[in-house]
DNA sequence: GCAGGACGCGCAATGTGCTTGCTTTCTTCA
DNA sequence: TGAAGAAAGCAAGCACATTGCGCGTCCTGC
């Protein structure tokens, strides 16, 4: 039982209806886009690449001074463009082995019963992505970290299953990594 | 079709046979595991929560000067345990609205169909994940980013399903980011 | 129990890089 | 075509990261 269904090309015209469009200049979209030119655009190109870039570097790559190409990075985190950066850890080298994604179906959806599960999922630092999602298999799409399958039982049996509303677990197992980056499609984007 | 099913229980023995166990100390896992204290830990748990850390904030976090600080970070960069710095920015800032978690299954399970496919989608920048995963639903696990609906059937149609293999697609949007991060469970991680 | 060695922290100095004020140049609009 | 705004480049000041060195501590071996 879930909110949505989406099989590859069904039901998509509700999913259009509650989007935005960005085709059209309405309101909300122009409050929210902000106006970039190329050099923004090849400086969060840049940034997206490598994060730990310093500002001579970064300025060099998108052929700046080092003056402006500070100021323009000073301007994009003030708007909220950049975010933060993460440090990226090897999970394997820590001892963090498996990587699990993990469907989960709620019984009902009432708003508490969705508030109250994801304020306990955001407490647990397993947690690494928790997304509510259309489709007929799940309401949650989770991926978790944990070191091996005995952590991850426990965690499933102590911690997820526990939560009020919960009531179908699907598990997939990571075995191997192919793509896994932050950075986003700037190619859409334009100035 | 797919390699491994995993229902909640079912088939965990195979996974267990596979991932090596690091409760016991083999070679290999002591190879990978490297020696941390707990100065270590702090170091990572504090840049896993702001990757934007000075290196003098980062030693006042954890109790340090900041010259065996520095020297510990470049020991952790050195060691791998430490991957990289990543930019995070805000998709909805740049116009992308549209987050898609895809499952595909692949119609035939050799290597030359998988390496191509990985091939492939490595090369898309829209593809944020590609994991390859254990369950009866899908063979890959996906994470899209795109503009707006149009975008993605375009991505679809001419990019995903036009691979050799691909099978079977299923589309799950996200509607709701409730955890996204990359910080990984350090409490699992003993000094 | 004592001596030797190794590891790691803290301090100081140096070099590098970041940042801010100012001038110049380019672009755009009237 | 002229004027105004914005953005880039230059220079200086400053803060920060980094490296060498001395000291203390812990562990080890005799």
């Amino acid at each position: 039982m879930c909110l949505l269904s989406s099989p590859i090309f069904g039901l998509m015209s509700n999913i259009i209806a509650q989007r935005p469009r960005f085709t059209e200049k309405s309101p909300m979209s122009s409050a929210k886009l902000a106006k970039l030119d190329r050099t923004d655009l090849r400086i969060l190109q840049a940034l997206q690449g490598n994060g730990g870039l310093s500002n001579q570097q970064l300025a060099e790559a998108v052929g700046l001074s080092p003056s402006p190409c500070s100021r323009r990075v000073q301007k994009l985190e003030a708007a909220g463009i950049i975010i933060k950066r993460e440090t990226v850890l090897d999970a394997r080298k820590l001892g963090l082995d498996l990587t699990v994604m993990i469907q989960i179906s709620m019984d009902r959806h009432t708003p508490e019963r969705f508030a109250n599960f994801e304020e306990k999922v955001a407490s647990f630092p397993e947690v690494q992505q928790c997304y509510l999602v259309t489709g007929q298999d799940a309401d949650y799409l989770l991926k978790v970290v944990v070191p091996d399958i005995d952590a991850y039982q426990h965690f499933l049996l102590n911690q997820i299953t526990r939560i009020d509303g919960v009531s179908g677990v699907h598990s997939s197992f990571v075995m191997r990594r192919v793509v896994d980056t932050a950075a986003l499609p700037l190619n859409y984007v334009e100035p």
